[in-house]
DNA sequence: GTAGGGTTAG
């Protein structure tokens, strides 16, 4: 462009013809500045500018740049009078539309005496561009009710805007109006129809398409893949991944994010590393995925490594990756870094506000979390459902019941949000725990759906912390109901009787537990060390360095009954038996990991653990004690909360 | 010799 810049400034009459070549060329390479400041040029050098001009002009906007001058431009379009021409009518409609101005656009079409499909064409991706796709569905209808002939282009746009609305039963109207008006299968539209029936989880009529085109590229086979990690059939996903004759960043990361959904967090790391060892190019998208995972591995060195390899290679860091960003820090137990990403973000979104309340909801700053609620709703932000699952987890944690109640309340009548299960276990865990027993359980009969078994879970841990062995009785039954196997129901029912020393019935669970052979469900815990993510499980031997953990947990056992611990067996599942009890706690699988943290990083690093279940009492009393033992500062995250261990104390002040 | 509308991943 500097040369052809430098020759046109040589020229010592350029006519229009040049002008626009020259307006164009700017357009074409994202430079809607240049473009205007030649337009602005030509029209100081006396020339005027023709129907060719403006539609090449108008290209190039951004929404910034129909903001500075689409109103403008849009009047000398009418002072030239232009106005009428099809071609300029389409690039303003264009130029509205796809910068979100959809009134302006809807108004400019309404007011076209001829409309073309092109024109219809430009609505219906305006609509898209703005994710209103239920009108780009109607409009697409009105045009057929015009007797528009529509184009190959109209049906990609509609049938992107089904797959996006997931409708399938519109789909296959706009499938069959393809077939029977007789256009020409193309690829593109192949494509749209494939990722459609994907998108709207009909598998058999996706690959039916496929297997009929003539030709396929990436997009198809990306297709496909997304459709089968979408319902979780990850193995299909990673065959059809393997057979593809060519992949490219799309593809690679439809296949991290996949391991993401279907909760396989080291594959999605471990697909990472073989899409750079082939060097591939990750983007945005694809660190989005790979944070998710860091999130919920607890893996922040691989987290920070992402931040930094993103800022070397210049990769866009928008408000995806930054609120993905916020969620791993939150997620890691750094609730602080967090918070300087929120500080310095330039545009929030809902996601944003929702993913800070939940990040320091469950690092134990409730009140941080409810000041941080007001400021979203001063900044205008609308909180949606999971808003207020962050929201009462704050008070939940905190202890605070009558905010929780309040906010809960609001939640309905002022958002007219609609409680789901979630929000309902959410209350009863804040009643409970604060010993509002009766009331959280009267919540358990007054909710409008079906109780499940989180929720008679939440309201047995509830008893446990209070003694409440009538309650807890029924709150067990209800929950054995539903999930006869549950073990962890057994040793809580269990416990209390034991605290209420009802020893008969402690007998009498002994039995069913070993008759009907019942588990607990196997704690794991992972640790992350120089980037590699280990995993521990109970009694665990499978590490490489076994010998050493299994001596350090000697040696840590040793200090631990120096300093005046006893052992809780309380949470050991019944069949257990009792000579094998204080191994069996002891070889608990955060301890595991606690040990390997110890031999195999320095002092001055904290210790990161994340556990699949609820922390056991023993564990949290052995790790106080051992964080003041080694003076290590060591964090837990479990499958609700974080707990900081520091000097002897942690976080969660025992309230848990 | 200049022109219009579109598809895949968060």
């Amino acid at each position: 462009m500097n040369y052809a810049q430098h020759l046109f400034e040589e020229m010592p009459n350029p006519d229009p013809f040049l002008w626009n070549s020259m307006i164009r060329s700017y357009s074409n390479s994202n430079s809607p500045e240049a473009a205007v400041s030649m337009y602005i040029h030509m029209l100081a050098r006396g020339f005027e500018p023709n129907v060719y001009t403006f539609p090449f002009l108008l290209k190039a906007f951004t929404r910034d740049a129909v903001i500075a001058w689409g109103d403008e431009l849009h009047a000398h379009v009418l002072k030239f009078g232009l106005g009428s021409n099809a071609h300029v009518r389409n690039a303003l409609i264009h130029m509205y539309a796809c910068s979100g101005d959809i009134e302006t656009a809807q108004h400019l079409f309404e007011r076209s005496y001829k409309r073309e499909a092109v024109m219809w064409n430009a609505m219906i991706s305006g609509h898209n561009r703005n994710k209103q796709f239920e009108m780009s569905c109607k409009i697409f209808v009105d045009m057929v009710k015009q007797c528009v002939s529509p184009t190959a282009i109209t049906y990609i746009s509609v049938i992107s805007a089904c797959a996006k609305l997931r409708d399938l039963d519109f789909g296959i109207q706009v499938h069959k109006h393809i077939k029977e008006s007789g256009t020409l299968p193309n690829l593109k539209i192949e494509n749209a129809l494939v990722d459609m029936y994907a998108e709207c989880c009909d598998m058999d009529a996706a690959l039916r398409l496929f297997e009929g085109m003539k030709t396929r590229d990436v997009i198809s086979w990306t297709a496909l893949v997304v459709g089968f990690a979408r319902l979780g059939q990850i193995d299909r996903a990673k065959q059809l991944f393997n057979q593809m004759p060519e992949r490219d960043a799309v593809s690679w990361t439809a296949m991290i994010d996949g391991y993401v959904r279907t909760n396989q967090f080291k594959e999605a790391l471990e697909m990472f590393r073989d899409m750079q060892t082939q060097d591939f190019r990750p983007d945005e998208f694809t660190m989005v995925s790979v944070l998710t995972a860091c999130a919920q591995l607890g893996a922040l060195e691989m987290g920070n490594w992402v931040r930094v390899y993103m800022d070397r290679h210049k990769i866009k860091m928008d408000v995806f990756v930054q609120n993905a960003l916020i969620d791993m820090y939150s997620k890691c137990g750094r609730v602080k870094t967090g918070l300087e990403i929120f500080h310095k973000m330039h545009e929030r979104d809902k996601f944003t506000w929702t993913a800070m309340i939940v990040g320091l909801a469950i690092n134990g700053h409730g009140e941080d979390a409810l000041q941080l609620f007001n400021k979203m709703l001063r900044a205008s932000e609308s909180p949606d459902e999971v808003t207020f699952i962050g929201v009462l987890t704050a008070c939940a944690h905190a202890g605070l019941v009558s905010k929780g109640r309040e906010l809960f309340l609001g939640m309905i009548t002022t958002y007219g949000i609609k409680p789901n299960v979630t929000h309902y276990a959410c209350m009863i865990d804040l009643l409970g725990r604060a010993g509002h027993l009766k009331e959280a359980f009267e919540t358990t009969t007054n909710m409008p759906m079906r109780t499940n078994s989180a929720i008679w879970g939440t309201l047995l841990g509830a008893c446990r912390v209070h003694g409440n062995a009538e309650m807890a009785e029924l709150a067990a039954k209800n929950l054995l109901e539903l999930e006869p196997e549950n073990g962890t129901a057994y040793v809580q029912l269990s416990n209390i009787y034991a605290k209420c020393k009802r020893w008969d019935e402690v007998r009498r669970l002994r039995q069913i537990v070993m008759e009907r052979g019942i588990k607990k469900e196997p704690g794991c815990s992972m640790i992350e060390m120089n980037g590699e993510v280990h995993e521990f499980v109970a009694g665990d031997r499978s590490h490489p360095r076994s010998e050493e953990i299994y001596t350090k947990l000697g040696e840590m056992a040793k200090e631990l009954k120096i300093a005046g611990y006893v052992p809780d067996t309380s949470e050991v599942l019944l069949e257990t038996a009792d000579d094998e009890r204080e191994n069996a706690i002891f070889w608990h699988s955060e301890k595991l990991a606690m040990a390997y943290g110890l031999i195999s990083s320095d002092p001055s690093v904290v210790i990161r653990i994340v556990k699949n279940l609820r922390m056991c009492l023993d564990c949290h009393r052995a790790i106080k004690l051992l964080s003041k033992i080694y003076e290590r500062e060591v964090v837990v995250r479990d499958r609700t909360r974080f707990h900081h261990f520091r000097h002897g104390l942690c976080t969660c002040r025992d309230y848990w």
